[in-house]
DNA sequence: TGTACATCAGTGAACGCGCGTTCACTGATGTAC
DNA sequence: TGTACATCAGTGAACGCGCGTTCACTGATGTAC
């Protein structure tokens, strides 16, 4: 072989690892073959040796992204500085996550362009987000019942991206910290009106 | 002249109302000049009678587009068969409103796109943004101090869109109406913690 | 051992297509004289 | 009153460009004999 053992997989993964943030950075649409492949040295003819076409990577992104944003998220929980709802809250509403759309939750920077897309990636992110509220479900005092948890933390997940992609959205920094702050206060407040 | 007075402007018009709806169905970069012209009866050349650029188009979509959801929320709010808040929220997180993205919230619809936008996009955006958290934040008990009451206002926004978002992302309509449920119920407790 | 062939990741030109924008032109009307 | 001209919303071809995808080809290596 011309390739040592495994190289076609390398080159997958490094395909999927650029696309992950170019797609969550500047969006779906707005990401071509070629420039994409260009970004790690190939050429756009070789992407089809990998993918049945841009579809197939997009589905493939949605999962992966939302696997590693899922992951950061469980680090920040088990850093144990704080209980882990609020620990995760201020790691998903800090100004640094909102500033590095390209590295930071998929499903804030995909999920408009998700629900315009093919089915396949519909599907993706519905799995990908069920195993997401699952995690943050756990956080929640096990005295509430499954289905309950599962919504409030459905509805702490929701509230968080909703304040990223506004925050995101403003060109004025002193209301899009502002934006974060309450974002922070008021997923917290929905965690606690569902104890009470 | 050939035209009755006051063509122009109702050409204008019908160029922003058709861009309006296409723009929030589809994303703003998925919408050609040419295919736009095309659904009012009239060809790509005139487009550039009426704006200067997309870009320009954009910028008035946005401005248009906010203003009519949040004419819609006031007409609810105003409905009066419940208090204010509480109509307001299920105005807007019901199915038909996530059924219907073309002629739904604009912040929901564009957040993203805007936040990948130019510098006029995001200014037109936040300036709209400002007034539709102004005027949720009136339906908040006025004991409660402007700032806060603003602060709270924009969370609640920022949750019943991230719900909305999520909701319209997901190819399950049983989770996606569950994610309704609980986004509505989650919005009215951040409104009631913060009275609390 | 030496030669012929198979493998296959990657190349790069080409396909048809739509993009945003420009611009010379059309043609119906209003105005000037 | 009749004629010449100005106005201007809209047309449609053309600009250069990038899109997703296809495909004949390259060339370094492993394998077969």
């Amino acid at each position: 072989m011309r390739y040592a053992k495994g190289h076609k997989e390398a080159t997958r993964d490094r395909i999927v690892d650029a696309a992950a943030m170019r797609f969550r950075r500047d969006g779906i649409g707005a990401v071509g073959v070629a420039s994409l492949m260009g970004e790690i040295g190939l050429t756009q003819g070789g992407f089809y040796n990998h993918f049945e076409s841009k579809d197939d990577l997009a589905r493939e992104v949605i999962v992966e992204s939302l696997a590693g944003t899922r992951q950061l998220l469980e680090d920040a929980i088990a850093s144990g500085r704080s209980d882990g709802l609020s620990a995760a809250i201020n790691y998903y509403l800090r100004a640094e996550h909102r500033d590095q759309p390209g590295y930071g939750c998929a499903a804030a920077a995909l999920a408009v362009d998700i629900a315009r897309g093919s089915p396949a990636m519909k599907s993706a992110f519905t799995g990908e987000l069920r195993k997401t509220i699952a995690l943050l479900a756990e956080l929640l005092p096990s005295s509430i019942k499954p289905k309950r948890r599962r919504e409030t933390a459905a509805a702490i997940f929701a509230s968080m991206l909703g304040t990223l992609v506004i925050a995101r959205a403003v060109d004025d920094e002193a209301l899009s910290d502002e934006l974060l702050a309450a974002g922070r206060r008021a997923a917290l407040s929905i965690a606690q009106q569902q104890v009470a």
